[in-house]
DNA sequence: GTCGTGTGTCATTAG
DNA sequence: ACCTAATGACACACG
């Protein structure tokens, strides 16, 4: 079959060429099965990328060049493909240029808001409108997010919730513990109260679908969608819903939006339900209740301890292990090795995994970037235009250089003129000089001389094709290169209509065929046979005449098959570097991405060790990060477990995002 | 003389 | 069956 021969060999040649200088693995199957046109094509069909289009017909019917055989279906090919080459660059990791920025603050005894403990690193970023203390607790909630953060924070790009250290002012402690609960004040110890972990350790039920909630948030990270809602951040850091303290410090109100860009003032523990949302694994569902009396649920309590321990804490950032992190703040309290202990949701994981190969695996973005370099330059292809083309005809170059001012008569006519091959003026019908070099380009589809200026490989070409010619007949026939010099330009169209198949041509004289070769050539088979009628012609004569058809008909088929060759190498080569730039913006792109990931990761790591590190047992002292990790439950719940399980939790995420993988 | 390139031609195939 | 386009292969001319 002619398809299959053709499209096995020369496009499924060219794009085996292509994309391996493009470095770019071809999934077949993807192709086939997405419905994709041009791959398709190549295999079971039509393709322009290589194709029997008649171009020569375009070029003839519409005149030449005007009609570019530069292939839409390969376009569209190459925009399949560079959609795929951003996917599979992406690699799923493209995450939110999100910058984090939690703000704890707590709320003195008067109700007003004061950075009750300075700022102990966290960059704040926006802390100037808590930390002075006086905004009444209703005021930062319905404005100081809205108008101290919310504005300034809309670059930052993840959900950092409010925390909010006076909860149990709006919504009364009644079911469940506050986080303020577990975390008694500095100021004198705190019991735990018997119902600090009755939320876990008896499986109470929250009102709210965390997990709904942060799919919610998971959905809406990933889209970029963030967007800030500033009451939310403020003033409706606790579900005004639902009764349960618990619920309101840990959960997401069902309606809260995420926002992008919260600045938590009010910031208690209890938002950092958002946080840990964003991150902690729902197989804290069944942690909650097999962690039994080890598990400490973090929550609020009534009394100001939990501001003094909180208070104006900034949380920025969700919490991260360090593990994941890379590195550890150093500066905000004991070193915490794996607080999280790879609890974090799948699907955050799942974001970040590339980054974290990359980081682990040293890709950082300087390396990316030289990556990236050695890619421009080193890709094996080179792909400037000054150079593509010079493969494609060195002779073309400096044809175009010495020949490119003159017209493309000019250098035929010279050429020719310099044969010593003259035809004499022969029949009426125009056959005028024997030119037979000089007429090579007027058969190659391009009727109009100016085209060939889009030739220039074609220019410098001046052989003299007549070597199976008898001596005899191409010693006369040549006008004098003088009187060729001086013809008018009618007289070269006429010659460049003229001249061609110098042996046929030739032949044909000897034949004394009665009519042109062009004829010969050109007629429709109709008026061909028309012809032949008219004249008494020998057999002799008939099958010269049939061979000057033939070869004249296969001569223009061959130009413009060659021609055709031409243009796909040059679309080829177009395309490659085309695909060459998108991959280096791509791969900008993703050095970017990482380099946004890696903040917010280090901002994460720095939140969760400021909470730890605030974090105080019944006896007022710290908990051991070497025993103890923050867990983030399903359902919300911001828990601390022992590390052993929170280790093997982890462990448990890490297999599960193996078998993902797979 | 050799090599690369351009061209013409033949044979073949498919539409 | 015939015509034609397309194309691989080959030979030749030329620089």
């Amino acid at each position: 079959m002619l398809s299959l021969k053709k499209y096995f060999t020369e496009g499924l040649i060219q794009f085996t060429i292509l994309l391996s200088l493009i470095g770019v693995r071809v999934d077949v199957d993807t192709y086939l099965n997405s419905h994709l046109p041009p791959l398709r094509e190549i295999f079971l069909g039509q393709s322009s990328a290589y194709t029997q289009t008649q171009f020569h017909n375009l070029r003839n019917t519409l005149d030449g060049y005007v009609i570019h055989p530069k292939s839409v279906d390969l376009d569209y090919y190459f925009t399949a493909r560079r959609l795929l080459n951003q996917v599979r660059a992406l690699d799923r990791f493209q995450v939110p240029t999100t910058e984090v920025s939690a703000w704890l603050v707590h709320r003195d005894s008067e109700g007003s808001v004061s950075g009750a403990q300075p700022n102990t690193g966290i960059a704040l970023e926006n802390g100037s409108g808590l930390q002075d203390g006086t905004v009444p607790d209703n005021e930062v909630r319905e404005n100081g997010a809205e108008q101290g953060f919310g504005e300034e924070l809309e670059d930052l790009g993840a959900v950092a919730p409010p925390m909010n250290g006076d909860l149990t002012k709006e919504f009364p402690a009644a079911d469940a513990p506050s986080l303020t609960e577990v975390l008694p004040s500095e100021s004198g110890p705190s019991t735990v109260p018997d119902g600090l972990l009755s939320p876990l350790l008896t499986g109470t039920e929250l009102p709210f679908d965390l997990e709904q909630q942060w799919q919610d948030l998971m959905s809406i990270m990933e889209t970029q969608g963030m967007e800030v809602n500033s009451t939310a951040a403020a003033g409706t850091l606790y579900d005004s819903t639902g009764g349960d303290i618990l619920n309101a410090n840990y959960s997401l109100a069902p309606s809260t939006p995420i926002n992008q860009n919260v600045s938590l003032h009010q910031a208690s523990l209890g938002s950092c339900t958002q946080d840990f949302a964003s991150l902690f694994s729902s197989e804290m569902e069944n942690l909650s209740v097999a962690g039994s009396s080890a598990l400490l649920q973090l929550v609020p309590d009534n009394s100001t301890g939990f501001n003094t321990t909180f208070g104006s804490t900034n949380l920025s950032g969700i919490f991260f292990p360090p593990q994941l992190n890379g590195t550890v703040n150093e500066t905000s309290g004991p070193e915490l090795p794996d607080p999280l202990g790879g609890l974090l949701d799948e699907a955050m994981l799942d974001e970040i995994s590339l980054m974290d190969l990359a980081t682990e695996e040293g890709f950082n973005p300087v390396q990316a970037s030289r990556l990236e370099e050695e890619f421009d330059s080193d890709s094996g292809l080179s792909l400037d235009s000054s150079h593509s083309p010079a493969s494609l005809s060195s002779s073309e170059a400096s044809s175009s250089s010495s020949s490119a001012s003159s017209s493309f008569s000019e250098e035929g006519a010279v050429g020719y003129n310099s044969d010593s091959e003259n035809v004499d003026v022969e029949d009426a019908e125009g056959a005028v000089g024997y030119q037979p070099e000089y007429s090579k380009f007027c058969r190659m589809s391009y009727q109009n001389p100016s085209q060939l200026q889009y030739l220039p490989y074609l220019e410098h070409v001046g052989h003299n094709h007549t070597y199976n010619m008898a001596p005899r007949t191409l010693d006369t026939d040549e006008p004098q290169p003088a009187t060729m010099g001086k013809k008018s330009a009618k007289d070269k169209q006429a010659d460049f209509l003229d001249k061609q198949m110098s042996r046929d041509e030739h032949r044909a004289r000897a034949m004394k065929i009665p009519f042109p070769n062009e004829k010969i050539i050109n007629l429709p088979v109709e008026e061909f046979n028309e012809l032949l009628s008219k004249y008494q012609l020998s057999e002799a004569q008939l099958s010269l005449i049939r061979d000057i058809r033939r070869r004249g008909k296969n001569k223009m088929a061959a130009q413009n098959c060659r021609k055709r060759k031409l243009d796909t190498i040059l679309n080829l080569e177009r395309d490659v570097e085309d695909l060459q730039r998108d991959k280096s913006k791509l791969l900008r792109e993703k050095v970017e991405f990482l380099r946004s990931i890696r903040q917010m990761k280090q901002k994460v790591q720095n939140l969760y060790q400021e909470v730890f590190g605030r974090l105080r047992d019944e006896n007022g002292q710290p908990y051991s990060p070497n025993q103890y990790a923050l867990q983030y439950a399903s359902n919300g719940s911001v828990i601390l477990i022992p590390r052993s399980l929170a280790d093997q939790q982890g462990r448990r995420q890490e297999r599960k995002q193996k078998d993902r993988r797979k």
